[in-house]
DNA sequence: CTGAAAGCGCTTACAG
DNA sequence: CTGAAAGCGCTTACAG
């Protein structure tokens, strides 16, 4: 058992609430400087340490922060969580990860979790649109902020990207290379970035003065084997797609193993972009086109609006969005150089 | 503010004790049906949930474990913490997440901000050989287990794989692909995995009765930047090696990258074996031969040791060595189906 | 200048 | 069968 105020008040012949003046550096503490020693070296030598329980209660304050994702072994959520620790550490917090396995049921459990324990504050990157859950923080006063996908636009403290403008440009620079049967690998309609994403692409068809054909977009999900099987049925039509826009990176590596196992060359047979950017992109061979999206800062951004509304008290909403780069690789350049 | 107990308590006109009884389906409380009935709807209808510090507090247990790793935008860790988070969940466990890149300082910093905390127990994945902070771990009697890594020989509570013999394996493997200059990109000498795979290296190639050669094993540790310096490193000797095994698939990744830049054909003119199979090693081009550990059970075993400890109180400590198995791909061998 | 007290929200051994 | 009290370990407004 770690040592308390009480115990330590008694071997330094004061009262516990003097130990902890002085623990704290309360600095309204007018004590005499030999009183102060001997406290001073007796927190010293048994390393005295408040409870961050009792701490906790009395303050209202845990410092502990949460992090609900689908999953973090998708490589954009690690990254993210990564920026969130390192915006929020050198503040003093611990933060608690969850994942949802994109389930509405175990996000809900979690957040109910994450209220009974009292953390501070909570990072949402699984919502989705009109998510009752983010009703529920705000009615329940939790400090949050949503990541890369938001609930309803425009009113909750949010960090991403402008979906519209990188799927545009994913969509665009295939058009540029001649392509004109581009398929796109959408996400789920019910999520922003799917929803966005889809759009930009469509955009992108329209101003080119190319028909938007319903065949080519495909419900792929975020991850590999939704991209994968998505991509099996786009490349299944009578009349395929040379091209193919997928709405993350994850849903576009499901690509490339079907074009490995179809012999497809890429970028020569099928052209692949994807959304991102993750570490992973740029090691595929070839290389993969991408939506370069800033994961790392994603997280610190969010990081330093949940301070600000837990350590300040900061209400209105604040909204980062990043402008999104196409990084041209291999996949749909085929000199691209190694 | 969430509804208190005391709150309730007035409202159903009864102490707060009884409530607490009630909420907690306390299995020796005689109590009127009515009285029981009215508190029941109480509960139900404000969603009544005990604060989780208060009860903390009282308990002295807080369900919140810790997870102490290197990196989790590493594939490894990434796996691992999902098989943590997928064994402690269902029992009502929270888990918070640390990295400390390698660290020791901050790997320090983060275990004493866990234990002001009160967590529950810490699983530890970024230990080094002969860790004071697993000498810590055991004097502040905070449950734990070592991940992957040990710190001493035999005494703690540990999962992992059998080191020795995966790098044995994955040696032989090499030595019967007909390679005799053989690489090591090596761990470093003060990690567990570090030593006991350079010495399942050498045991493999001593077998054989092919001599050690210095030179050929290369301190990489274990990350892609540091396996591609090393890699550079050997590839630089008079007398290169024609085949490399890594420490880990994260540090073969580096192996990669060189040998694209070199434009050396892999395994023609280099064969490449990690370690770990990542999901990742699957993917690369060619497929990595790598020794397979069952990472996310991993994972789903220290939760069970950890959750033994905390809530059985058991203290001798268990070891669970998984055997690490061999997979072949491309990297190795040439003809190898996609 | 320092101490005593109250209280954060619970749980549970003890009374009645 | 239910209630009252103590106490988990802190912090801080208030007394003296």
């Amino acid at each position: 058992m770690p040592v308390t105020l009480k115990e330590l008040a008694a071997r330094a012949s004061v009262h516990p609430s003097t130990v902890s003046r002085v623990a704290n550096r309360d600095p309204k503490l007018r004590i005499a400087a030999g009183t102060r020693d001997r406290i001073e070296a007796l927190l010293k030598e048994t390393e005295y340490r408040p409870n961050g329980v009792a701490r906790g209660l009395k303050l209202r304050q845990t410092f502990v922060l949460a992090v609900v994702i689908p999953d973090i072994t998708n490589p954009f959520f690690a990254g993210l969580f990564r920026g969130i620790e390192d915006g929020t550490a050198p503040h003093g917090y611990n933060v608690l990860l969850c994942n949802t396995d994109g389930s509405i049921a175990r996000q809900q459990s979690h957040l109910q979790s994450l209220n009974a324990r009292r953390v501070d504050g909570v990072v949402l990157a699984s919502t989705f649109l009109n998510d009752p859950a983010v009703r529920w923080l705000r009615h329940q006063r939790i400090p949050y902020v949503l990541v890369n996908r938001f609930s309803d636009e425009g009113n909750d403290p949010f960090v991403g990207s402008d979906d519209v403008a990188g799927a545009y440009l994913a969509t665009r620079h295939l058009i540029e290379l001649g392509h004109n049967r581009i398929g796109h690998l959408a996400g789920q309609a019910t999520v922003s970035t799917g929803m966005l994403r889809r759009r930009g692409y469509r955009a992108a068809l329209a101003a080119a003065g190319l028909a938007a054909d319903p065949e080519l977009e495909a419900e792929a999900g975020y991850a590999e084997d939704g991209g994968a099987l998505a991509t099996q049925r786009l490349l299944s039509l009578d009349n395929p797609p040379t091209a193919i826009f997928a709405v993350t990176d994850m849903t576009a590596i499901g690509t490339y193993a079907v074009a490995r196992r179809m012999n497809l060359r890429i970028p020569q047979d099928l052209a692949i972009v994807g959304y991102n950017d993750i570490p992973l992109a740029s090691r595929l061979i070839p290389g993969l086109t991408t939506v370069h999206v800033p994961i790392h800062e994603f997280g610190t951004a969010a990081a330093r609006i949940l301070l600000d509304q837990v350590e300040k008290g900061e209400v209105s909403p604040k909204r980062v969005v990043f402008t999104p780069e196409l990084v041209v690789r291999g996949s749909t350049v085929s000199d691209f150089p190694v």
